[in-house]
DNA sequence: GACAAAAAATACCGAACGGTATTTTTTGTG
DNA sequence: CACAAAAAATACCGTTCGGTATTTTTTGTC
């Protein structure tokens, strides 16, 4: 049937897939296996015979969530010219985040950061090197700006990625729980506004 | 034995305080009813005879930990002379956000935010409610900065204010994560940065 | 298309879940 | 200090939890 995935492998990628959303709105303690069963339209030995228990599950659908949005960025900032225009690239992803799929249940890094940080030492790494990506990412952004010249030299890296991330995990996290753009609307703005003014 | 409060309103809040750091760690999904009567060496019978159920406990804990932090704020903020002290008051209360021992195990409006914003509303409502009166809060003491001529009169409050909350919550949440303050110190200096040049 | 291996479905398990009815203890007032 | 009311402890309930052992079905290769 299929020439390189078994039907294994195809299954387990099927089960992340449809489980991706019920972990991100529920978090990890709020969905259970029944949840995946239904999610899945599969059984439970079905499930237990692709994963080992419900941790696999959960890890290997941070690192889909995860991959997902890391490749949606990637896409959009191959699409630009400049330095300041890449970082653009970022308010303008999270201030639409209700157009993107895997976006509106919320942030995965975000979700997954509140409710692991206590209690779950393997989504908590997984996070925290999510999280650590995202900041080089940006800082090497800034850099390659400040080498084409294309940002002020002076420029920070570390503290342009940290309040990037800052603002919009901050902002995200008033517009889901509010139902209201307003406020990461005008946050967005600010970064904007903050990038702008690093051009050299 | 006690004048004002009768027994059943002095267990009640005794349940509440010792829970109180309990569903801000594991949340709400994550706390069971055992997890209660463990914390406060009472029994089902007793908590369940003081509160209709998990939720209502739950909800009693929020407003708890929120009025807590509130009136932390309040005390620093009474502290201060003019309206730049004032705002500055939040980033040095966050950036030592260890040592305060409320906010330790998290930002409850920070936790509580993310976990139930698909899955709680009555949750999901006090927290918005706490969100638009810190939000409030910030706007009046920007605008009575300007009043008294300390603040930029062309300063947008309502854009501080978003500022503010969003740069706090999003560095908090890294630094729960990555048990690290790095992050939320480069975005609380950041964030001095901009109150002190509202100076007028 | 036979057939062994792999995968999925079924049936089941003990434990923990949230919650309740009943009994025992404690309170506090006359 | 008696005693009724209130509060707390005990004992119990059905349900759901995560997980497993076993049976049935599906794959895919020769």
């Amino acid at each position: 049937m299929n020439e390189t995935l078994s039907k294994a492998e195809r299954t387990r990628q099927f089960i992340i897939e449809k489980t991706a959303p019920i972990f991100n709105e529920k978090g990890y303690a709020g969905t259970s296996i029944n949840d995946l069963i239904q999610a899945t339209g599969l059984t439970k030995g079905s499930i237990y015979g692709n994963f080992e228990n419900k941790d696999e599950v959960a890890l290997a659908v941070f690192d889909y969530n995860h991959t997902k949005v890391n490749d949606y960025i990637k896409e959009k900032l191959m699409a630009t010219e400049n330095s300041i225009e890449r970082l653009l690239v970022y308010p303008a992803i999270y201030r639409n985040y209700l157009k993107i799929p895997f976006l509106r249940a919320g942030c995965p890094i975000l979700n997954t950061a509140t409710e692991a940080d206590d209690t779950h030492p393997l989504l908590k790494e997984k996070v925290t090197n999510a999280l650590s990506f995202w900041k080089v990412s940006v800082e090497n952004q800034v850099k390659r700006g400040i080498n084409r010249g294309e940002i002020k030299p002076d420029t920070d890296p570390t503290e342009i990625a940290v309040i990037l991330i800052s603002l919009i995990e901050g902002a995200f996290m008033q517009a889901k729980v509010t139902d209201s753009l307003t406020e990461l609307k005008i946050a967005m703005n600010f970064l904007e506004k903050i990038i702008v003014s690093l051009k050299d």
